[in-house]
DNA sequence: GGGACCTGGGTAC
DNA sequence: TTCCAGTACCCAGGTCCC
């Protein structure tokens, strides 16, 4: 077959997908895109891989044999004897899989689908396909319209989220009894048995099955297991025996080489199709390659890369997920018939927003940065941020920030618009911040403006729910001292709550920068109508 | 020189 | 008929500012 870029190929790395012949696959896919903008894109990008590729095996070659000696001396000195010195193998962790997990459900629903191949999804894009689709080359993330050409037989089911929610809760809360602090996601699970399993007397397998038999007996879905030290180790072990298997790998260090090095690097959580072959340029195929070239990974990649190879070929990941880890952003996104109409793409920045800000209002929290995405006709990728110095939360504050940086972009013809907030903290922290520098903001800092009961309204607004409680205090300090306006000593700026000073001056200029910034932001705010009238003074 | 920010890209599910 | 999603995280490289 002619060369068809890595993004077109059939990815065969899925259970199941083992007896479809990958060429035949690959043909359809690429028949059935040739010619649309996605596969043009595909190229492009197809040639910036290859652009990666010359130049890192360029730089490969500039080793000599004296210098891979000298430098693997080094990775194994300086780095992976620490590294296994700190190698916890006293944890037993599981991952757990649940099989086909929508599709599961979908069978579970309508038995009748058992027999058929079946996909769950739309015919732009599938979520999953059951075992009996497979067969045929169809897998999650592909194009229901492709899919119908490798197998026209395929049903596809539309997605039912809130019923595989629930579902997922209820296994959730029976794994609880195995780990209380269980880690789960739509379809998937880590739990860490140690605990548990000294209240037991059957083996960690014993006990693996038991917890896949729970389930299915409770919900009727098939799971399959991993059972390693680590999270990145029991993923893998998960892949091994699907569907409805399980693998442990046992806790030392001769049996997880054992394990792994026959492994592609592909089985690594991390490595995809752009890594694979990248590393495939350097003759890095199997993690048995990566631990045998580790003198070319330290040279081509970057520390934080070759850490996370080498670290990944060896077995070697934290024990488990924190539970301190809390989200870092959210972001909603919308694609639609691409369309260049500033019209229609107010209404979707409208439309998409709203939904963010709920679900900020839904957890309770407010963000430091929004940016922007935006698909092009041609598929190409934009992406364009502002950090306020304010946190924000309001709709009207998302969509203006959002709409603000496309119309930098225009005019261009869009297929996918979506908005992303950043430096998320909690609402209520920055609330009671604001409360306590309230009196700060009236009776001192904002004096200097005082007469200006505009600017005082626009500038309350900002303080969101507590903004009656700010513009009464203003109106009240304005009449109690009329005299000397001052600058505390005691400086916090009240517009970003993030600058603090004692000298007065920088605190003014400060927080006239700060208001400037913000009536400009400000400006095509509608007002918060009902919420706040502007009084008169 | 280092940190923060911006943008693009890779990956998982 | 239909014609490649949506959400989240991390890393790398560039720029700007102190």
């Amino acid at each position: 077959m002619e060369f068809v870029a890595t993004g077109l190929r059939f990815n065969p790395h899925k259970a199941g997908l083992g007896s479809v012949n990958e060429e035949e696959a690959t043909r359809v896919i690429v028949d059935t895109s040739k010619g649309t903008e996605f596969y043009k894109n595909e190229e492009r990008k197809e040639k910036l891989l290859e652009k990666r590729i010359t130049e890192v095996t360029e730089l490969a070659g500039t080793l000599t044999e004296q210098d891979k000696e000298r430098i693997e001396k080094l990775v194994d000195e300086q780095f992976i004897v620490s590294w296994e010195q700190e190698r916890d193998f006293s944890r037993v962790i599981v991952h757990l899989d649940m099989d086909a997990f929508f599709a599961s459900v979908e069978e579970i629903d309508q038995p009748s689908l058992k027999s058929l191949p079946m996909a769950v999804g739309s015919t732009s894009m599938l979520s999953t396909a059951n075992y009996e689709a497979r067969k045929y080359g169809v897998r999650s993330a592909m194009p229901g319209f492709i899919a119908l050409k490798l197998c026209p037989q395929l049903v596809i089911v539309p997605p039912r989220f809130h019923r595989y929610c629930a579902i997922s809760n209820q296994i959730a809360s029976l794994l609880r009894e195995f780990d209380s602090h269980v880690h789960m996601s739509m379809d998937e699970a880590y739990m860490d048995i140690t605990e548990y399993l000294k209240t037991q007397s059957g083996t960690i397998d014993d006990v693996v099955s038991k917890i896949r038999q729970k389930v299915f007996e409770n919900t009727g879905i098939t799971c399959s297991a991993g059972v390693a030290c680590n999270t990145m180790l029991a993923k893998i072990a998960t892949d091994l025996n699907k569907p409805n298997g399980q693998t442990f790998v046992q806790p030392d260090t001769i049996s997880i080489r054992n394990f792994l090095n026959p492994l592609s690097v592909r089985k690594i959580p991390g490595v995809g199709r752009v890594t694979e072959k990248l590393l495939s340029s350097l003759n890095i195929i199997s993690i048995q390659d990566l631990i045998s070239n580790r003198s070319i990974l330290f040279h081509c990649m970057k520390r934080k890369t070759f850490k996370f190879l080498l670290q990944s070929a060896l077995g070697i990941a934290p024990a488990f997920i924190s539970d301190s880890e809390s989200r870092k952003g959210m972001s909603r996104e919308r694609t639609f018939k691409p369309t260049s109409s500033l019209e229609e793409l107010r209404k979707i920045c409208e439309s998409v927003s709203e939904l963010l800000s709920s679900d900020l209002e839904a957890e309770d929290l407010c963000a430091k940065t929004v940016t922007l995405k935006i698909k092009c006709s041609d598929f190409s990728i934009r992406t364009r941020g502002v950090t306020k110095c304010f946190f924000i939360y309001r709709y009207e504050q998302i969509l203006e920030n959002a709409w603000k940086l496309l119309l930098k972009e225009l005019p261009v013809e869009i297929r996918l618009l979506g908005v992303r907030v950043n430096g998320l903290v909690p609402r209520s922290e920055v609330l009671t911040q604001r409360k306590n520098s309230l009196e700060n903001f009236v009776s001192n800092t904002l004096k200097y403006k005082e007469n200006n009961a505009d600017l005082m309204y626009e500038k309350v607004k900002d303080f969101g729910s507590l903004a009656p409680t700010a513009w009464s205090l203003f109106r009240e300090n304005r009449q109690q001292n009329e005299k000397e306006p001052e600058i505390s000593s005691t400086g916090v700026c009240p517009v970003c709550l993030n600058f603090r000073s004692s000298n007065s001056c920088l605190l003014e200029k400060h927080v006239n920068f700060c208001i400037e910034r913000q009536e400009h932001a400000l400006k095509k705010i509608p007002t918060n109508s009902g919420k706040l009238k502007k009084p008169r003074i």
